[in-house]
DNA sequence: ATAGTTCTTTGACCTTAGTCAAAGGATGGC
DNA sequence: GCCATCCTTTGACTAAGGTCAAAGAACTAT
């Protein structure tokens, strides 16, 4: 990997001390003003995080990163103060779940009032245009500094995980196309792992974001198949970096070609097959919904 | 003050958080290794801004916004562990002057270097391209924060804030004026005082950064001069937002017309009147250092 | 059924961060 | 020379943030 130049380093922590001082400073003071700051924040992740069941004890450790017994005493004081309600968990009796109280619910309103009018009050200070340029930078920053914490990890086609996404992309494919879609399309676990081909899952902070698989289709040739990104991180630029570690492995193995179908119901994926050096080609192989087929000779 | 949208408060909420807690957390923890993160800070404080004679713990306290006990402390701690020495400030003994020995500096470079690493890290998951789009957005949207974190405020032409402006912009225009420029030519205080004008200082975190002046021409018409922003706060929109009071205080006062003068040097300025609504006009009046005339009619 | 693991609670303890007031030396204005 | 002010140091104190270990209840694998 080719270093990062030191001026652009230097830029990213010029804005990173830019930003903390400001913003960052500005946030902890607001949400400390009526209660320790480790206090706000817990009730905040609570609030946050609260499915029907309100959320465990275990998954707040987890994200917020505490000490268990740290955490255990916050939430009592939480609950002396009517902001939270303490109970078992309904199918492990080992954990305690939180949720909020209609007063604990005033209260996290109340704080994000007093978020909203902070950055109301920077923004103010902007016109219309300047504004809108603004969000925009914002957008484009937030899309890059996600799209670089995400990495995409070779695991075995059985891993949990690797069924995971193919599960979410079996229901999205079966939402998109007018025919639906069945499962039993999809790869098999063998003929994704060892030798005959790879899967590789996109995790960002830990949680499976993306995948996709390659399997040997003919000598010294690769099939992509199952290139899939989760609602929530599309059009960062991930498709490619999943197509990218795959065109990497089948290099890997010497599979010089590697070919794909695709659906007529997914143009932004054909648009970025093209952009990635794919060509269309006459099909391949006959497969139920495959309407476009593509290929890329790799080199190194 | 037309009100911000909640989509953009939303959206900026939104950065804010993914920022501080992607990378403000990591910038506290790498702070914080070897040292509690205050002493840390404050250590980098002094690097930052020790002059020859060091830096006196007053102006650290302002900065940094600490109780006097606890930073006098604290520079203790630093003291013995050999990291800075301490001794009275030259020109008055009541303050004290802090700098660091070359173990502090060492240790400081130290921290550079890891902060460095950290932020590379982050950016090694990006390529070139996107890199430079990432750095890019973010000096954008700091260009932006600090414009609207800037304030222009109306002061009496008196004021050391206004004459300390106007010295900088005399400064300046001595520099890049082929003939040199007299302070003569400055406006007297009077002329932007009271009914005669007024004058308008810019402040960015309470330091002066940009200045502008307007004083009676003529029945119903004012002049514009001495517009002026430090370079440190260049390229951000100040100028314009100078002119804007300007343009407010004109007409405040019924004066529908606004002109200026300008040097040939000044090709940037002379491009900012323009888009900003001034068109050229013959000489208005003899001036050493004027080779264009603009004039804009203003409306409410 | 048992052993090992997971999760929470509790007690004990520590560091960091920060505040407040008193005191003393130094300075500036008059 | 005097007084008010400025700056730093010191002592006393507090709250917040956090760690560690023991213990007990509940779950899981075998």
């Amino acid at each position: 990997m080719e270093p990062v130049p030191t001026e652009q380093v230097a830029d990213f922590r010029r804005f990173n001390r830019y930003f903390t001082r400001r913003i960052g400073a500005l946030n902890d003071h607001y949400l400390g003003q009526d209660r320790p700051l480790g206090e706000a924040r817990l009730l905040f992740e609570i609030a946050e995080h609260e499915g029907p069941d309100g959320v465990s004890l275990r998954e707040l450790r987890g994200r917020l990163g505490l000490d268990a017994g740290y955490l255990s005493r916050m939430t009592k004081t939480l609950q002396t103060q009517g902001m939270v309600r303490l109970s078992v968990h309904p199918g492990d009796n080992r954990l305690r779940t939180v949720r909020l109280t209609p007063a604990g619910r005033v209260e996290v309103a109340e704080q994000n009032r007093r978020a909203d009018s902070l950055a109301a009050g920077v923004l103010e200070g902007l016109d219309t245009e300047q504004r809108s340029r603004l969000t925009e930078a914002l957008a484009t920053a937030r899309r890059l500094l996600r799209l670089a914490a995400i990495t995409v990890e070779h695991v075995d086609g059985h891993a949990p995980d690797a069924r995971a996404c193919l599960d979410a992309y079996a229901d999205d494919l079966d939402a998109r196309f007018p025919e639906g879609f069945d499962r039993a399309d999809l790869v098999d676990p063998e003929e994704v792992s060892g030798d005959a081909g790879a899967f590789f899952v996109a995790y960002e902070e830990g949680r499976p974001v993306g995948c996709g698989a390659l399997r040997r289709h003919a000598a010294g040739i690769g099939e992509i198949r199952h290139v899939w990104v989760h609602a929530d991180a599309r059009r960062l630029g991930l498709a490619r970096r999943v197509l990218d570690a795959l065109e990497a492995e089948a290099l890997r193995r010497d599979w010089t070609v590697v070919r794909l179908d695709t659906h007529a119901a997914l143009t932004e994926a054909q648009a970025m097959y093209r952009a990635a050096g794919y060509t269309e080609i006459p099909a391949y192989a006959e497969h139920v919904y495959a309407d476009h087929w593509f290929e890329k000779r790799l080199s190194r």
